[in-house]
DNA sequence: ATTATCTATAGATCTATAGATAATGC
DNA sequence: ATTATCTATAGATCTATAGATAATGC
């Protein structure tokens, strides 16, 4: 049992570290170290850097955002308000991970398709897309990649500035329009 | 003037490899290869890897949104035609450059906050946004953070989608309304 | 003479592997 | 016996520097 924990202690910190510095700048001995063991471990478990990162592979948004207070509200809000907790929780943030690891995946035509997919898959069954082309979809997964990215890489509209409710509400509003259709043209 | 050229080159050359790789997985070697010099060349030229970072540092999103045609389209629609028509123009991004090397820049808190001021002092100015607070102007840089690493980095909203005019209009008028205030909670 | 540029290489990583040792289960 | 884990190290980079050579300006 020692070892699977071993295991986990090893994803975990490959997640987290994958997740802050990217792919190249993150080395097997950092993993190693923030999970205790060895490189050599972590190579003989994994086989190779690349399948460590397979292995790593976060958390996808759609399966993060699922909400666990405030069920009733309008699901625009509820996407907003998910980003937003994590960073006022300090949780690590799927949202930014996904773009950050697509760019320097092993294989980056896959893994932009892969997470495409997974993206339009997720949310629209959250915020009831049965459209074909799935638009509006799409545009609310720009919508909230944008925010995660701007809160959370930017820095963008802190605590300090603007109180995490009021965030909510109006970034949650323009969400929920897209989600309506309610900016026309 | 050949060596004003080839300046040139590597810092061209450093610039668009930085934004597709990132700062570690870039190497000199690669940036000389594309500059077509030697790597020690770049070495003698800007002195370390970091300073050829700096040296190369992208146009800021605020200076690029300089748009060409369209002058009187309101600024929402006209901020999101230039990232729209950067892409169909296969040019480089500075909205999906930025993150990604503020992520992996050499020193990360001050080049947040240098993006940050930079971001928010180029979009107010184009949007109008005269409050104290600029929460207008930050939501907008979210919206469009998100854009651009939707349709860069993740291939959402690809042309055999949505037609581009048709995409400018929509999530043009997305951050229209952010700007005019028109969604409220 | 000075500036631009190159070759060669030192020194520091990094991934990956080989082989040793310690712990566990039978 | 088998599994977990480590030490040691090979081989491949990568940044950076030293010193040589070619081109340019006086």
């Amino acid at each position: 049992m020692s070892g699977t924990s071993t295991r986990d202690n090893v994803l975990a910190a490959a997640r987290r570290l994958f997740a802050e510095r990217g792919y190249t700048a993150t080395t097997i001995k950092d993993v190693a170290e923030l999970a205790g063991c060895s490189p050599a471990m972590v190579m003989k478990m994994m086989g190779s850097k690349a399948e460590l990162y397979k292995a790593a592979a976060p958390t996808l948004p759609s399966a993060a955002d699922d909400p666990h207070f405030h069920e009733d509200e309008a699901p625009g809000y509820r996407l907003v308000r998910n980003i937003v907790q994590r960073r006022d929780g300090d949780e690590s943030e799927p949202w930014v991970m996904m773009p950050l690891l697509i760019h320097e995946a092993p294989d980056r035509a896959s893994a932009e398709a892969d997470a495409r997919d997974r993206y339009i898959r997720g949310i629209s069954a959250k915020i009831g897309d049965t459209s074909a082309d799935k638009l509006p979809t799409q545009m609310v997964v720009a919508a909230l990649l944008g925010l995660a990215g701007g809160i959370r890489t930017v820095g963008l509209l802190p605590t300090d500035a603007i109180d995490s409710e009021e965030l909510i509400r109006r970034y949650g509003a323009v969400v929920q329009a897209i989600i309506d259709g309610a900016v026309a043209p």
